[in-house]
DNA sequence: TAGCTTTATTTATCAGTATAAATATAATTA
DNA sequence: TAATTATATTTATACTGATAAATAAAGCTA
């Protein structure tokens, strides 16, 4: 979609106008509705830095607050060169988690509030896949479960640990890409990334672990199983006990919540 | 807590290092790291712009992006004046529910989807909270439900359905602030205030309006009733068939979810 | 002491310049 | 001609200095 000239500049003109808050955020603002009255989409460009200073006649530095503002939301890319200057962009997954994350990082929540959370939307998801799920859905699913036995040979390292939660919350990941609901969808990725990423695990229970990754796996095949039976009530049944499964295993393993969720 | 001086300048210094990213994007997340390892909390105040220029030897302008980054995160507040400059705050759910609807801006989201996460969320916040509410909790519960009875004398005009809606969604805002779990509160709120403020509804059923009105304050009633008794099962009984009828009486009202989402 | 005024401090905005990065285009080479 | 290289153009990024606005604290007045 072509550029067509942002509309009569309602963030005021001239310096220092008289308008409520600051004039970065107006602009960025104004630039939001302009996006949504003109039915923008992902991929469409913005006027770039010195149009967009001349149409909203204010400094550079002022302009390029708001754009950084924009940017730092998540709405629009910028691109240096010809045919660069700011894009609208998908707010991504990965964005909004990041976002979401700094919310939880002055806020105490513990393994059992994650799985509170987890028994309810893991559940809930998988039992609304049924039927969803394309052959090479199956394929995936059934594809993640051989990684993490291939990888079982060999436990006795911490990071080979590590590998493995990764591949038994990627068969999660894999499930949550075939959900229609955003948030759904987005609820459970989030959940596994807080899991993946942000639990800190003491590696002192190593037979436990073992434990905890066959009980997994079990889970999971049983699950591809049921899937192919499209067997909605079993797939409750299983998902809910793999859930409490899960977290019964995370807290003997003395699992906690990272300090560090504000860092990427 | 007093501040004692950044570390080393990780983000490079001079002008023009060779880090990777923008300057004021390392410098952001400089700060954050910061802010972790030495466990600062809301309320404590970071350095001043100049003096974090002189900690960051960068330009004034890369410094002021830096801070709008974190200020659009919701993480500090800027103030101006003697005693003002950047503050360390608690990301508000305001905040975060703001940057949650940009990413739902350029999906497709259903009412029925809304429903769908509604009916799971609701349901585990009611019956977790069971027990954990004070008697003033129950007094606000209470009254909550007798507005809703008041307004509903006149109920002839647009606004007065829309302040119904408020007050019975605000029913909801009251069970989630007595939820401990940040997530769990955190969604049911998130949920509501998509229904409260971006539900585009058609006002031709008039009738059906009032039967929606009338149908949740029975269900809040009953609702208060059971917590009294602290009666888990029959909470989730009814706060089940309440999120079902709420859903049922937004589809035959034709309620869609607004395209401004973007826009508080 | 209550209310008002001044002053000092700090951010917010403006204006302009220089540099780096990305891209398109032209020139060169094989 | 195809592929590569050099050049020019476009755009963001970064730096500097000056002015305006906001606010807290100190001082003044009644």
């Amino acid at each position: 979609m072509e550029f067509c000239s942002l509309p009569t500049n309602t963030s005021g003109m001239g310096q220092y106008d008289q308008g409520v808050g600051k004039r970065s955020d107006r602009i960025a603002n104004d630039i939001k509705r302009w996006v949504i009255e003109n039915e923008l989409a992902a991929g469409d460009k913005l006027p770039n830095e010195k149009q967009l200073v001349d149409i909203f006649q204010c400094a550079k530095g002022t302009m390029r607050e708001a754009l950084k503002s924009l940017e730092v939301q998540g709405l629009i890319a910028i691109r240096t060169g010809p045919s660069g200057g700011p894009t609208l962009i998908e707010v991504s997954y990965k964005r909004t988690t990041e976002l979401l994350r700094n919310f939880l990082q002055f806020r105490d929540v513990s393994v059992e509030q994650i799985y509170q959370m987890r028994k309810i939307v893991e559940v809930e998801l998988a039992v609304s896949v049924v039927g969803l799920l394309p052959p090479e859905a199956i394929d995936k699913l059934e594809n993640q479960v051989g990684k993490c036995c291939a990888n079982s040979i060999d436990r006795s390292r911490r990071h080979v640990h590590l590998n493995l939660r990764e591949n038994e919350l990627s068969f999660h990941d894999i499930l949550a890409s075939y959900c229609p609901n955003p948030l759904l969808a987005f609820n459970a990725q989030f959940l596994t990334e807080l899991l993946r990423n942000f639990i800190d695990f003491r590696f002192d229970h190593i037979s436990q672990y073992e434990t905890f990754t066959q009980s997994n796996i079990d889970f999971h095949r049983k699950l591809v199983v049921a899937y192919k039976k499209e067997d909605q009530k079993k797939i409750r049944k299983l998902m809910t006990a793999h859930m409490e499964d899960c977290e019964q295993h995370t807290l003997s393993l003395n699992g906690t919540l990272s300090k560090n969720l504000m860092l990427s």
